[in-house]
Parts: C-alpha cells; structure tokens; sequence
RNA sequence: GGGGCUGUACGCUAACCUGGUAGACUACUAGCUUUGGGAGCUAGUCGUCCGAGUUCAAAUCUCGGCAGCCCCA
C-alpha cells in the first residue's frame, strides 16, 4: 500500500546529479555545510567539514614535501605594484585579475600594492638577495597561503572562487638538469595525494605553449574530469627556466667562478581539487566524503526505545571510546531526532560510515555498519570491531577512487579525425584524444569550431603513436593531446 | 566579452499584476510525547538584499548598487 505522498524533504537534495549538474552541486555545497557563501563574491567560509578536509590535504602535502626536502615559509600578502610588473608575461597574464590595495584611511598610497595573486614576484625580489653562492642551491621554499584572482565569470564556489588556498612551492636550482628532475618527483606527489586523500583521478602530462603558466618555459598538470563531462585543471608544476631569474636578478657564483642565473619552479595544488572531490562522488543523497579527509570517518546512531535507552546509550558509548583513538568517531545522542532523520542527516552531510546500535545487536554482540558509498550493511562482531571499521573504510576509498577512475576512462575517447573530433565532443563530451602537430593555429583552429582546448598532452601516451597525423592539418604529428571543454 | 532570469525568516514559499495589519510549511527554543529510514501535540523566537526616487502610505511602482543562477562567445 503505498500511504500518503510523503512531504518535500526540504534539508535534502531535491535535484538529480546526472540531470542538472549545476543546481545539484550548488545545493550540495550550501546544504551539506561544507562549505557557504559569504557576502564577498567568489570569498567562501569553509565551515567545519571543509576545513578539515583541507587541513587532510595539506598535511599530507606538506608531509610528503617535507619529506624530499621542501622547507616552508612566509610571505607579504601585498606586493608593490613595480615588482609585480618585473616579468612581462607574467604580468600580462595576472594584471585583468589583480586586486589593488590604493589607500590606507583616506590617504592614497604613493605607490599602489597588489594582493597577490601568486607570489613569485614579492618572493624572488628576497631571492636576488639570498642566492649568493652554489652552496646555497638547491633552495626548494614552499608557502601556505591564500591568494585572490579576480575573476569576471561567475564565481563557482570551489570549482573557481576569487580567493583559494594552496600551496605555492618556488625552488630554485644551480642547473636545467637539478630543475627538471625536481617535476616528477613534485608531480608523483601530487599524484599520490588525489588519488590516495582526494580519492580522484586524473590525467598527468604537459600543457602547450598556448594554455602554460604565465611566466613560464614549461607547464605540467593533473587535469580531472567532471560529471557533466568538463575538463578542470587540478595540481600544476610549472618550470619556469631562468626567466625570473633574469627579470629578477637572482644569480650565484657556481664552482667555476663564473656568475650564473639560476633555474627555477613554481607548483601548486589548491581547494579547487575538493571542488573536483565534492562533484565527483557526491550523489543524489549528498556528499560522500572520502574516508581519509573526512572529520567524522565514523557515526554511531544509538537506536533504542524507553525500555532499553540505558542500555543502548552504555554499549553505543562503549564502542564510541573503543573506535576513539583510531578513528575520528562521533556519537550522534541527540534526542529529539528519530533514527531515520539521523541516517538521512548524516548521509547528506557524506560520513562515510555509519554504526546502528540497537537492542538486537545488544543481544548478537554485533553491530551493524553502513557504506556511504554503496549503502550495503554488513553486521560485524563486537570482538573484532576496530579491524572491520579499518577493513571498511579503506574499501570505501578504493571503490571511490576506483569509480572516479572509471568515469574517466569510459570518457576518454579516441578520435583519428577532425570530423570524429567535432562529432565526439558535441554527442558525448569529456576527454578526446587525438594527434596535433605542436601547431598553436591548429589548437586555436580547434578551440574555435568546437569550443575544446587542448587540457595537457597526457605523459603515458607521448611516443607510442609517432606515425599519426594532426587532427586538423593533417601534417605529422609530434604529440597527442586531449582536447576537451574546460571549465 | 555579450544576453537573460531571480532576490521576502536557516530553507522553501504566499502577499507584488491592482501600493494600505507581511501569512503558511520547515528550521530553531521550551515542555509533553515518540524513536530500526526524515513521527505527533502545545507555546514561543526570527523576515521584505542595500541605497535613492515617486507617494499620505512601498515587500509591491521607478532608478542604481550588491548578490546568486542560466545561456552564448
């Protein structure tokens, strides 16, 4: 019998994810208080599910960087308006979204100061200063900080805010080759930190000419895959050879005694990536929060009547400080919510695993555990609780990653010809692969009739297809490129 | 870069066209009650995005700003 319709449920998602990608992620982000807006444009809060998750990133990032030798520091948020012009690309590609600081009170500056929107120029103006001797190389300095972009599209929270936090990592070396060999090292990093934190997936290679860093001899990203089939760039290394060093002066006396400029890179990875976190595994009930930068990984909902409260409140307390110490577990006892509410509660808010204590499993010495992910209940011993909660979350993360994987294959297409190209991209959209012959009129010839820049030119699949012919000329082809709708 | 749509309480919405006491649901607070997939009763708290104009009178009409969303390049 199928009972009375049931009213809105105003708190949940009222959209399907794969029918309107857009007003979906926009109910997830406000609804599931991860993040909000705040009466800056593009300027968000990051509320407690969301910093934290950030703060998962970071230390990992920061861990790992550590690891290879990567020493943190600070600098000024303002920079002065001449030492953001030192670099004439650089400047060219920044200056349409700088925001300026002009007076203090109502007295204006001499000199205007630039709130960074990175900051190679206010650090590689102290560079000049502390690079003195090959024994001070390699220098390898990395910032944690926030920076603003002003940007003129409409701000996407996430996805493209005018304020983000990132890291902002500025080595420096003696040589091309020291310089060089740092990128795969940096970008593995990267790499390890999507997949095994972020739970995405992504295609690693190099950037052209056209879409590099600007400022930069060389360009190398993750590019991720949105569900609605709209390619974001995701962590950046960029090589920026000895071009600031020149516009900055940044120079040392190398073994032979001869002055030299030195070679550089820049990389980063940002909060765009939980954007691409948050589009990626939420689903129609809410957000699935990846176990391993979720700030609740466990939630006990106690189940009990007016017999048997006592009871069940003792065991669900009992298992929550034996979960304690090595998971971050929480304890909803709150009252005046029924069970059904909590599950649907914390569903939207994406915990990626839930515990049911109630009266029968009072009596079996079990407790039942439900995936976020796929939303099978699986009963578990008391006796062996802490194994299976451990066992259950990392194959939350595997499944995630594995479908965020999947979804990127079976969206990367192959196309031999421009015809095929065009047709791909209009009838089925995401990544296509295809040859191009290095030519900036043929990627600028592509962007103009079917809206696809070229993403990177993915790593695994350079040097395997050196016979193939560029997809718009038709001349030979030196690399392959995935073009794609960016966002 | 161009075009369009929308702003009323945490959220969703009524009153707007035709100017005249801002109302419902939800949430929140208290009490009772209930509790294995968003339960019920009673009472209470909270609102017209901001600024100007028109008017005796503005949520309502006009202009500007700000914010959010969509489409095209």
């Amino acid at each position: 019998m199928a009972g009375k319709p049931k009213k809105e449920k105003q708190e949940g998602i009222t959209v399907k994810k794969l029918e309107n990608f857009s007003e979906w992620y926009t109910q997830i982000i406000t609804k599931t208080e991860f993040v909000d807006y705040t009466m800056v444009s593009g300027g968000l809060a990051f509320r407690p599910d969301g910093y934290y998750a950030w703060e998962a990133v970071q230390r990992a990032t920061d861990a790992l960087f550590k690891d290879t030798g990567i020493i943190n520091v600070y600098f000024p948020m303002l920079i002065p308006e001449k030492l953001l012009n030192k670099e004439k690309e650089h400047v060219e590609g920044f200056n349409p979204e700088v925001a300026w600081v002009t007076h203090t009170g109502d007295s204006k500056l001499d000199e205007r100061l630039a709130v960074r929107p990175t900051s190679e120029t206010i650090m590689y103006d102290s560079y000049s200063k502390w690079v003195r001797s090959w024994r001070d190389l390699p220098m390898r300095f990395n910032q944690w900080n926030s920076v603003i972009r002003w940007e003129f599209k409409h701000p996407t929270p996430l996805l493209r805010s005018r304020e983000f936090l990132w890291n902002e990592g500025h080595t420096v070396f003696a040589t091309r080759e020291d310089a060089e060999a740092e990128r795969d090292v940096i970008l593995r990093i990267y790499e390890l930190i999507t997949r095994d934190y972020l739970a995405i997936a992504g295609v690693t290679g190099k950037k052209t000419d056209k879409e590099k860093f600007a400022g930069a001899e060389a360009s190398y990203s993750i590019e991720h895959l949105l569900p609605d089939g709209l390619v974001v760039q995701g962590p950046a290394f960029h090589f920026d050879g000895q071009r600031f060093a020149k516009a900055f002066d940044i120079t040392f006396i190398d073994k032979d005694e001869e002055r030299k400029y030195v070679y550089q890179n820049t990389f980063a990875i940002s909060t765009r990536n939980l954007g691409v976190m948050i589009a990626t595994h939420g689903d129609d009930k809410g957000l699935v929060i990846p176990p391993r930068i979720a700030r609740i990984q466990i939630v006990i909902i106690p189940i009990y009547n007016n017999e048997n409260r006592n009871s069940v409140m003792a065991e669900a307390e009992k298992i929550r400080a034996k979960l304690n110490s090595k998971f971050r577990v929480f304890l909803d006892d709150n009252d005046a919510y029924s069970p059904g509410w909590k599950f649907n509660e914390w569903e939207l808010k994406g915990v990626p695993l839930r515990i049911e204590i109630g009266e029968k499993e009072l009596k079996s010495g079990e407790v039942v555990a439900v995936r976020r992910d796929t939303g099978d209940k699986t009963r578990i011993k008391l006796d062996r609780l802490e194994a299976g909660m451990g066992e259950l979350l990392n194959e939350i993360h595997n499944n995630l990653y594995a479908s965020a994987k999947k979804h990127l294959e079976a969206n990367t297409h192959h196309a031999a010809t421009f015809d095929e190209l065009k047709r791909i991209l209009k009838e089925r959209g995401g990544i296509v692969q295809a040859h191009w012959c290095g030519n900036v009129q043929c990627e600028d010839k592509v962007k103009e009739l079917t809206g696809a820049k070229i993403s990177n030119m993915p790593f695994d699949k350079q040097g395997h297809g050196s016979d193939g012919k560029c997809v718009y000329c038709g001349n030979a082809s030196k690399y392959v490129a995935n073009f794609a709708k960016s966002y």
